[in-house]
DNA sequence: ATCACCGGTGGGAGCGCTCCCACGGTACCT
DNA sequence: AGGTACCGTGGGAGCGCTCCCACCGGTGAT
């Protein structure tokens, strides 16, 4: 069994040709079992599997990555800290997501941070080097410079939320500006005539398109629109109490807040509450993500559900695509890959 | 400056070759400057450097992998679901800690979750084939089969809690005996008479030696034993209100709690509440961890604090060394690499 | 002058795989 | 009968790197 070689090579793992040899069949059959082709008699595939089987074989990565041109991996990129990753559900729900689409698939995912300079020098090196076939971006600023690097490399990628209505990059989205018009709509609907808007930061694409469903449900129920009522908030919750104090100082007779998230309408809620204003009563209020803030807030908070762990599995897919359609080359359309999912308004007490 | 070759390959990215015919010197110079080895005069060095520049060189991985037979990849293995991963702070804490370590190496950290079956058996297959060049594995259980996986895959692993106190593998842990005894030594300078235990997973080595800490400080205070003042928990806040509630009902008359961690000493809160106890007045409560929820409890837990970065840098450290030495072969020495680090009580109100 | 030695260097021989061309055989057409 | 088509198959030629041996010239010892 041993010596049908030139060196035997005891310890170490089996290799294609070991397994060729096992088999009684040449490599490239062994190649073409191992990878799935189907242009492999019954019989000779199952000599292979069983020769694969008996001899635990397991593909060189390496080799076939030399080979092949491609790693089998895609990095999942986070341009942030550590620690703002971890307080947010909304990564960890995305990444339930992308794992599960990609379970049924060989690809490999890398969780990568980029939160500081360093690492994101670290970051385009390791992209530089071609390490992975594909990047799934995740909450992207305007002027990053990331995706241009990508395209730069020829790396497919997919951007979770367009940095402006011009994306040029695959991107998977949830209805921003449909989740703000339902959110608005509610509030009219249970009768608020002056419905305020604590904005997102406006450089993100999302906040701005928030806006957008904002004014768009107030004039389809022919309301007139009152910039005073919109305040430009940051997304924190000290961002919230400012923007809100600021909205009750220039209109002490607003009746309704409808808030760019939920950790925004926390802010919001301290301070209507030191302002002695009862909720929903004196003023309902409405948050967006529908993150565990929302439900464990006093009252508990009306907000908009986006569907985040749908958007990982659509990301998934489309980067698929992508590296797919890239592999045999130039074909590929040009046509562009824009995922919108739809939101959903959960009404809690809170309005 | 084309045409030094037959097939002339302008898309593609500089290989090894063709950084050599520019620095006007031979693949394996260039090798050598690449891997910083000192067998190379400094001139050629510099005239390698700049044509690595020039070109915008960038060794391909896969190739290198190949040949050298390793990956310059890490994967830190987390035998969770995502979403444990993400409630707990400790495993922030901890990628931070081995992220900063690992930042000026060449080394790649996966991150890899294996929480369930599915997930566990890519992550052996991944494993089999050889995908990194070592493993750092956190939080793992007694009867958990990776450790022998990876042993029988000949891969360096570091554990982060030795399974139990004849761990083979290298391990960082805190000193869970001294941070146990240093707790319940506080509460006994406090003036308390009866101090209970609520103790986490005894299935968890570090809690078994919490256990132990516990006994000694009291041993040491010359007071005896008395075991229905030992409840286990299992390190959950429902754990923790049942086993309250047991310690309760047996021994009213106590006046202190050690809990085995502060989602556990969070139940114990609740019932102690619920009993009209008064924290600390009449039941003194110290927790394990010094996590968020210590901080932000009513009042505020004192608690034993982990250092949690540090391990995590102490573990890349092991885990290189482990590695490195490796690679030569056969030398390598069989002395046990343990490390242990100190914890530090910090007081609050609750005791 | 001769030799051993060593720093610095070039390049052959792989690493284990995929890709692709070539080959023999069978089935179906003319 | 010969021709054409294809299927299943074997194996050569790389992929870009590291490892290592051989080589060159300069140095110091003999």
């Amino acid at each position: 069994m041993a010596s049908h070689g030139a060196r035997s090579r005891s310890g170490g793992r089996p290799t294609l040709e070991e397994v060729a040899a096992r088999a009684g069949v040449g490599r490239g059959t062994v190649s073409r079992v191992i990878n799935g082709s189907p242009r492999v008699s019954d019989a000779t595939r199952a000599a292979v599997e069983a020769a694969v089987a008996e001899l635990g074989y397991v593909p060189n990565t390496a080799a076939r990555a030399l080979a092949a041109n491609r790693t089998d991996a895609i990095a999942l990129v986070v341009p942030e800290p550590e620690t703002r990753f971890f307080a947010e559900p909304y990564f960890s729900d995305m990444l339930k997501g992308v794992g599960a689409e990609l379970s049924d698939t060989q690809m490999q995912l890398l969780l990568i941070f980029a939160g500081n300079d360093r690492e994101r020098a670290r970051l385009a090196q390791y992209l530089a080097a071609h390490r992975v076939d594909g990047v799934l971006l995740v909450s992207v600023h305007a002027d990053d410079p990331l995706p241009d690097l990508l395209s730069q490399l020829e790396i497919p990628a997919v951007i979770s939320g367009p940095r402006s209505a011009a994306e040029t990059l695959p991107s998977v989205d949830s209805d921003n500006y449909g989740g703000a018009r339902s959110a608005v709509e509610h509030l009219l609907a249970r009768g608020c005539r002056a419905v305020a808007h604590i904005t997102g930061r406006l450089d993100v694409y999302g906040a701005q398109r928030r806006v957008d469903g904002y004014r768009a449900a107030l004039l389809g129920a022919g309301h007139e629109l009152d910039e005073q009522l919109i305040q430009p908030g940051d997304f924190t919750e000290e961002g919230g109490r400012r923007a809100m104090t600021e909205l009750l100082a220039r209109r002490p007779d607003l009746d309704a807040v409808f808030a760019g998230s939920d950790v925004m309408a926390a802010g919001a809620r301290q301070v209507l509450r030191e302002e002695g204003r009862r909720i929903p009563d004196d003023v309902a209020l409405v948050g967006y993500d529908d993150s565990a803030i929302a439900r464990h807030m006093d009252p508990p908070l009306t907000s908009v559900r986006q569907p985040i762990e749908e958007m990982g599995r659509r990301m998934i897919d489309l980067l698929l695509t992508e590296i797919a359609d890239r592999r045999p080359a130039v074909t590929r359309e040009l046509e562009r890959r824009q995922v919108v999912l739809a939101t959903e308004l959960v009404a809690r007490r809170s309005s």
